[in-house]
DNA sequence: GTGAAAGCGCTAACAA
DNA sequence: TTGTTAGCGCTTTCAC
């Protein structure tokens, strides 16, 4: 493998001559740019991008650190974030960190490494010791589940609201006992959404039944042991409401199971709107998310944050969609 | 941010001896080691990994190229690859090429340019340049999707006998016209389960009908579109296997909506095994695959090739197994 | 516009 | 066992 000194002496230019027509052409005469290419092309030249990099102070690495590869909602922000960052010029470190705290803080200690000029966190932790002062804090973007009052940039969803639309939704087809599966105890997406459910139900005039509450953690499991739950109860909810698609159609097996039907003898609606959400029976009312513009946001403001340039609005929050399918409908009367 | 010599002065060594004390601790005297320790607590040093690489001219990179991330299947791969990449101190370059020739060529580059140590291609494609001998060819693993008789150490699934083995199962279960729903065309896999499919028709005494196989690309709306082709057909097939679970999905959603039921007026069958295909209605027969296992074989390979170390075998094939669930049953006498 | 030369932070060969 | 020293390949002054 060739390198820049090789190259020089085939173009009989200096070193610096080549690095300049790579980095900036324009500051070299075009015959000499020419005869550098020429050289570049016959000794077919690489630049050692490790040399480049350690040189210049800059990795063109992005850690993303995603709690979940497998979940298909967390595999279409990946897909986002990774074509804005190629289109950037950046590259995607990738980690599955299955939401534990340690492999964050392992991962995000590449920036301290000069491995990755960045981080985005996917989930609601941290991974930068509380102790350092927010001024040197490395560039970090936090993004869909989201540190409430952190001190990083943020893109989230209204998660309040999306709950609160989807529970007015089933109370306006009829429902007054509404069950709600929740996401793992630990993220605050399920405190914000069980918020918005609460809203809903206390402007309806309907008590909180903490009863209609189950915990889960956005499995397809936890969906089926939630619904089976609710299930047993001697007055059982007419609409379930999950925190997430997977929970639903987990959900969904366990009440055909069961031999009951949906929407006829219960309602059902989930949260995401991940493409399988439109090909179940039946098709699920959800809350749609717009996955891949959380990734391409996040680099957008990450590379922002890099170059230092003033970032307009450091909390962006994106805009959700009800999505009314077949398998929340009205109440039938009893 | 302190450096190595910042840590040398401090314990009052050479920056030789602190380069040693965290490499191989074991060269160097206890005290001295104990004084080198301290010392880089006090100055909190972290060394600089771009330099670090620069210098010993290893990146602790590996680029893999995944043909489409919100693919579950791949999911799972990746996530494995993950796990394994960092159990070994590597990290994974993550690149999302859509199944496109010049990103997988861009990307594979990163090794010429010093920036990943190997690349795991998870798709069909050689993504070096046939010209380069095989000698001086870069460590490259290919997984899941092989190319047939390609010059890289690959692992795979035994497309041939796994088609075979669910096109059997059908036949064993009476039905004789069996509808093929194929995966992308360039892709070798479909090829594969194309014969696989051909020789259990033949070897069952069958003719094989070019009618029963429609080309798909492995989404979800490719198994709607094609079940809608077959159920058109005036003497419609009373099985359909599926190249892979989302299109079997796709193919539910259209049978239903035509009004017929799976198993009783139509078996179905799909190939992967993705979480969701016990959880839909019915639930899937199936080819269960490995994947994790995909990903963190590929990973243990590549790292085999940097180290230059002896590769047991080059051509791993790792094993499947036929899941019967209930989407497939024995035909309906008529 | 171009070249000479210093040096980024580290590792490794060699010497002591 | 430890220190000295020469670079790794490149970018970036600073002269010219």
């Amino acid at each position: 493998m060739s390198n820049i000194r090789e190259v020089a002496r085939l173009a009989g230019v200096s070193v610096a001559t080549v690095s300049r027509t790579l980095r900036s052409p324009e500051r070299v005469l075009p015959e000499t740019r020419e005869r550098v290419n020429a050289a570049v092309e016959q000794a077919s030249y690489r630049p050692n991008l490790m040399a480049v990099q350690f040189r210049s102070r800059k990795t063109g690495n992005l850690v993303i650190l995603v709690p979940a590869i497998a979940n298909t909602f967390f595999a279409r922000v990946i897909s986002g974030a990774q074509k804005a960052a190629q289109a950037a010029g950046y590259r995607l470190l990738l980690c599955d960190t299955q939401g534990r705290e340690d492999i964050e803080r392992q991962f995000a200690e590449l920036v301290y490494a000069h491995q990755a000029d960045g981080v985005i966190q996917l989930r609601a932790y941290d991974p930068f010791d509380a102790a350092v002062p927010d001024a040197d804090l490395p560039p970090i973007v936090n993004a869909c589940e989201v540190i409430n009052g952190g001190r990083h940039p943020t893109i989230s969803l209204d998660n309040v609201a999306a709950a609160k639309a989807m529970t007015e939704h089933l109370i306006a087809l009829g429902h007054r006992r509404i069950g709600l599966i929740k996401g793992s105890a630990s993220s605050p997406l399920t405190r914000d959404r069980l918020s918005g459910y609460k809203a809903a139900l206390e402007q309806a005039g309907l008590r909180f039944d903490n009863d209609l509450v189950c915990h889960g953690d956005f499995t397809l499991n936890a969906g089926f042991i939630g619904a089976s739950k609710m299930l047993a109860m001697t007055d059982r909810p007419t609409a379930l409401f999950c925190e997430n698609d997977e929970m639903a159609i987990g959900a969904l097996k366990c009440i055909r199971e069961r031999g009951l039907r949906v929407p006829e003898d219960i309602s059902l609606a989930g949260f995401d709107d991940i493409p399988m959400a439109d090909y179940c029976d039946p098709p699920l009312t959800t809350i749609s998310q717009p996955a891949e513009a959380f990734g391409e946001k996040a680099v957008e403001m990450l590379i922002m944050l890099i170059d230092k340039k003033p970032i307009p609005e450091r909390h962006v929050v994106l805009p959700f969609e009800l999505t009314r399918r077949k398998s929340a409908a009205r109440r039938a009367l009893e």
